[in-house]
This record gives C-alpha cells, structure tokens and sequence, in this order.
DNA sequence: ATAAGCTATCACGTAACGTGAGAGTCAATA
DNA sequence: TATTGACTCTCACGTTACGTGATAGCTTAT
C-alpha cells in the first residue's frame, strides 16, 4: 500500500516512470484513491521486479507486457531463465574485463590485438541474432510447448542449433561440470526432447558419437576448436547426473 | 581502412549509428573518400572502442564526446577506471543473481522477502546518486586534480564521502584485502590526500582510530554495521602494501 | 553497360522517458 | 482554522539515440 513516490524512493526508478508504465498499462496500480492518486500493492511491486528484470535483459516494454501479461506466463520458470541470462551476461562481463585487459596491455605497448578482439564481449541488442536469442527466450517463458519444432523448417533447426553451439563454444574452456556449461547442455537436451525422445542414456550415447564419428565431429567443432570433446563430458555428466 | 560496413560488421553497432555518430561529431572517420565515403582507421577503431565502454558504463553520448576530446583524456588512465567498473558491476550482477534466486525461493513460498530486499543490485542510472558517482568518475577520467576539494562546501565532502562509504559498506562482507575492497579504499585515501597529507603510516593509524574513538565508529557505521573494523584492517593492508 | 551491392544525404518516426506548468490533496503546524 | 510544504494529478511539449524508408550517387564484377 504505497504512494508512487514511496515505491520510487524504494526501487529508484522515477516517478514519472511508474506514471508512463501505468500511461501504457504496463504497471496499473491495483488501487486509486478518490483523488485518483495510485496505490501500489505488494503484488504491484512484484510486478515492478518483474518487469525490471526483464528490462535489464533488454526485453522491451511492448514485449514485457506482452509476456507477463500473457496468461500462461509462469513467474517461477521465467526468474529462472532470467537467472541463466544473469549468469550469461556475468560471464560476458568477465570476457569484457579481459578485453579491456588486453586492452591496457596494447596501449601501454606491449601486446597487439586484433581488431576483433577488439571488441568481444560488447552486448549488441542491435544484433539481429543476439535479439532472435531473446526473443526465443521470452517465448520459452510464456509457453515451453509452443515452441513446437515440428514446425520449424530445417534451417530454423540449424539455426536454433547454431545459438546454443556459439554459446557452449564460449564456455568450452570451463569444466565441462561448470555450472555454466551444465545449464547450456541443459538447453541442448531438451532441445532435442522436442524433436525426438532421448533418455538421459541415450543423450550420453550421443555425445560419445560426436567424437567417435567423424562428421558430427568436424561439424560441431566448426564452432569452436575442441568442442565435440568437451561435449562429450558435458553431456556425459549431465547424463549421469540426471539419470532415471 | 574500412568502410562504414566493415566497421558495423566487425563490431556489431549499425552503419546508422556510425552515421550519427559522425553527425554529432562523437567519431568522424579521419578519412573520406571524394564521393564523401567514410573511411575508419585503426586508431578510429580504437577511438570506437572507447566510445562503447564508456556507453556500456551508462554515459550519454554528450559526456562521452566531452570526456574522449578533451586533451588531457588519459586513456590508460580511463581503462583502468572502466576496469574497475565493470568488476563493480560484476558484483552487482552477483547480488542480482542472489536477489533472483531468493525471489525463486519467496515465488515457491520458502521465503519471506521484505520490499526492500526486492530490489537490490539493480542499476538505475537516473538515480542521481550513482549518476553523480559516475560523473565524478569521468571527471576523473580527465583529470584527478580538477576536483579541487578545497573548493568543496562541507555538504559537498560529506556527500562524497558518503559515496565512498557506501561502496564499502557493499564490500564489506569481502576479505579486507581483497581486489575491489583495495581499490575503493585507494579511493579513500586518495580522497583524503586531497584534503591534507595522509603518510601511508598516518592512513593506517587513522583506520584504527576508527575503531578506538567511538565517534567515528557510530558515524562509520551507519553506513553498514561493522564497516568501521573493515575499513581499519582495509588501511592497514592498505598502507602496508604501500608504504613510501 | 548493366546489375548487385555499397554508400550518401535528407527527413520523418519511435521508444522511453525528462521536464516544466498549472492545479488539486494531505498532514502537520502556527 | 488557515496556511504551509510536501506530495499528487494530468496535460503537453522536449530529448536522446537511434530506426526506417526514400532517393540518388558510387564501385566492382560479369
């Protein structure tokens, strides 16, 4: 039961803000006085944390509305893929040190640097896959099923594959148990769960093909030198990990 | 040498925001062609570089064309600085993924969370407070000796001090010698070195004054229980490691 | 020489607010 | 009870950092 500048001076966003989110009925406080002032509740604050974890990821606020108003929105799945993408953006933030890193080091003379590595580890919303990457997230917040990939051509399933490959190839040089890693294999896991049934066992088998036969191996490692093996004990360990 | 193109591709911003960035005179290629095509060097590349660290941090692009132009902008210096930024946003990452999770754990009815709690770690860049922190920190960027202390009211130092404080007071559960905790102490006594002179010993011995003179422990301490017997073992490691 | 793929410059559109202006509300105080 | 100060409301226009065509010129490969 608070006033909008109590739930400012709480949260730091501004006035005006909380003022816009109700203009475009993103954040309609559950009560007005008679005097039309905005109560927010506590419900209304859980939506506000909502909403702001979603614009950090860069959701916008269209899109925001969209899923948390959607009615098969589940609040549980969505903080822990929200979780995920914190963990993500940490892990870019790490490489970001380490380019500016390098940085310091070719500006003060004594390495050079390529103009790509220049600049990894930025975070481009503009970048068409980085966005397709959220998009599809946000969707798997709303409804896991609905991303029915009977559906889905065979270049959508490239594709889709391609996004969890680059993101395992960035986490290869981790252990294969890392949290991180553990968390993208799960990703690719049930991936393949919507296309075919794989038991935890069988999710192992296949790992084990990507370095025993050769042409999976050669495609997967074009992602990233080494991948196919680390892979391997990823999905190994996953496996035993998860087994029924 | 490459064109406005090859500069989106290789960095992942769009070829119109290089157009406005040469509008508004933040990064004009050193070179045109005669049919006015941009040509981008390596040192604009660099130049570049730069201007998206500092976007990264949360500055506008006014200040960003400020603070690389003017000519007495270290670089090195900046990149330091930014380093140091983004290890401070790491942390605050972490707290958020801790904020999330208690969340997981309040949503599935484990927990109570108080409103505060709620929103902790996120960045809010209109807040003025870290808004101003942050233009002293570009002021720094350009010159350290600007900041001229003697020509600050005592608001004015109170203010700032408090800004140091509260960084503290978040790092306080650190190991006082820790990276970050160092570093934010070398704030703090390069802040006292602006007001008098602070010999490595006396920053020392005025640490532990902090603890032996209750004045300043409560005066200390309302910035965080227990941050005036961290900051004393932080100045003493401090000076230890630094004594002339 | 013609098409494909860049590039340039207007110029208008958009998202997410900021910033007053003018007026009504509310609680504490004189 | 009247007033003051802090807060609130609703317009409504301003701003930042680009997006999105439209139209036209440039460059290179066939």
């Amino acid at each position: 039961m608070l006033k909008v500048k109590e739930v400012a001076d709480l949260t730091g966003i501004s006035v005006r803000t909380l003022h816009y989110y109700d203009e475009i009925g993103l954040l309609c406080p559950s009560e007005t006085t008679d005097a039309s002032y905005r109560i927010y509740s506590n419900t209304d604050l859980e939506m506000l944390q909502q909403i702001l974890f979603f614009k950090e990821m860069g959701f916008s606020l269209k899109k925001i509305k969209k899923v948390i108003h959607s009615s098969d929105f589940d609040r549980i799945a969505a903080l822990e893929l929200h979780r995920n993408l914190l963990i993500e953006k940490r892990n870019r933030l790490n490489q970001m040190v380490e380019t500016v890193d390098k940085t310091i080091q070719h500006a003060k003379g004594e390495m050079t640097m390529t103009n790509k590595e220049k600049f990894e580890g930025f975070d481009f919303s503009q970048n068409p896959y980085e966005q397709e990457a959220r998009e599809k997230y946000g969707e798997k917040a709303v409804d896991e099923s609905k991303q029915n990939i009977a559906k889905m051509g065979p270049e959508k399933i490239k594709e889709e594959t391609g996004i969890i490959f680059t993101k395992l190839a960035k986490l290869r040089y981790d252990a294969p148990d890392s949290d991180e890693a553990q968390c993208t294999i799960g990703e690719w896991y049930q991936f393949l769960n919507r296309i075919g049934e794989y038991s935890p066992e069988a999710f192992k088998g296949l790992g084990q093909l990507y370095v025993d036969d050769e042409r999976f191996t050669q495609n997967i490692d074009q992602y990233g030198e080494g991948l196919a093996a680390f892979m391997k004990e990823a999905m190994a360990f996953y496996a035993d990990r998860n087994k029924s």
